[in-house]
DNA sequence: CTAAAATCTTGACAATTGTCAAGAGCCAAG
DNA sequence: CTTGGCTCTTGACAATTGTCAAGATTTTAG
């Protein structure tokens, strides 16, 4: 079950790493079912996941009990609560599978040894964690400097996938409005 | 001018690297006013900063002309657009120093090269690059899931250097607020 | 396929936050 | 040390967004 992660990386060094095979080791397939979370709020983050497919949300939970989502992962997207698997330590998130996911996952002790022993893996990480750093900084501008109609827009125009995929109730939680905001909102479009 | 430099980096690994010279040697000193700025949007971002003394405001513009802070860096920061600097293309975003600063700066050629050729150095921007991206997920989950007194209390908790030492109107602007509503929440703490 | 559960939409109203304006106060550059 | 400019505060009001409730619609699990 691994020739898709296998592929993603081939295309991503635009050529086939030497240690390929012995990465791919380190994986482990998982299928599960929708609603099943990966990682809840305390528990400590073990492992580097691999989305082949399905869709994830990762969220916290307000003082309200509602859900907050930072980010959806799809196909190829890697996720984590990078903190808490970094320094091992209780994670202040949740991750859920909001569609049936297949999934491929590392354990926290072979992610680290890979980092080591194989140099393009840990590039590759880098790579991810650059992109990863990079959509968070636009998302905190999106934040801080778009009123909800406009970032119901940029929505639209940047992440269309989001938009289309999932239900309006996922949606308002990653915008940060709710979901009667939303309505409205979208009939001023 | 690089003794600061020097001495933080031996702190970060607990010993002096081999290659710190070398590496030290692609810093330049720079000393600038109050309200220089370092990056404009449109501009490509050829520098990555290390701050020595001083602070550093990286925001944007909303569609008011108002400014939406993404973050302030302070002694022993590191600023730079990640993405700009990294692809070498325009960026989005305006670096602005609001207190006198005393900065080291490493061009991007340089910093590719010494990526490339001293790992310890790779390794530190590797460490940099998590706790940024850390700092930012946790920064989007306030902006999320806390309304605007909330956010100014987790502010003076986890971040009461910004609550001191700046004014209430870039305080606001991080905080993606009115300098009018800050002035109105503080009132009720 | 069907029943139960969750979501979506709409209305009425409340709460939060923004805007504009004006005076007081403070700070920084010379 | 002084002065001009910027910031802070406050009030009045407007705009945005949230909350609650209820019915219609859609989705999901068995």
């Amino acid at each position: 079950m691994t020739e898709i992660l296998e592929q993603y990386i081939i295309e991503r060094f635009r050529k086939r790493p030497e240690n390929l095979d012995k990465v791919l080791l380190n994986f482990e397939f998982k299928k599960v079912k929708r609603g099943t979370h990966l990682l809840t709020q305390g528990e400590v983050c073990k492992y580097v996941y691999f989305v082949l497919k399905g869709c994830i949300q990762v969220y916290i939970l307000d003082k309200n009990g509602n859900e907050a989502t930072r980010s959806f992962y799809f196909e190829n997207g890697w996720v984590t609560d990078i903190f808490g698997f970094k320094n091992q330590r209780p994670s202040t998130e949740f991750i859920k599978c909001i569609e049936p996911c297949e999934l491929l996952r590392i354990h926290f002790h072979a992610f680290q040894a890979m980092c080591k022993e194989v140099p393009q893996f840990d590039a590759l990480y880098k790579e991810i964690l650059e992109a990863s750093y990079n959509t968070t900084v636009y998302r905190v501008n999106t934040l801080t400097s778009l009123n909800a109609l406009e970032r119901v827009q940029w929505l639209m125009e940047t992440k269309p996938l989001i938009m289309t995929r999932l239900s309006s109730k996922l949606i308002a939680s990653y915008l940060g409005i709710s979901p009667e905001t939303l309505t409205r909102l979208k009939s001023k479009l």
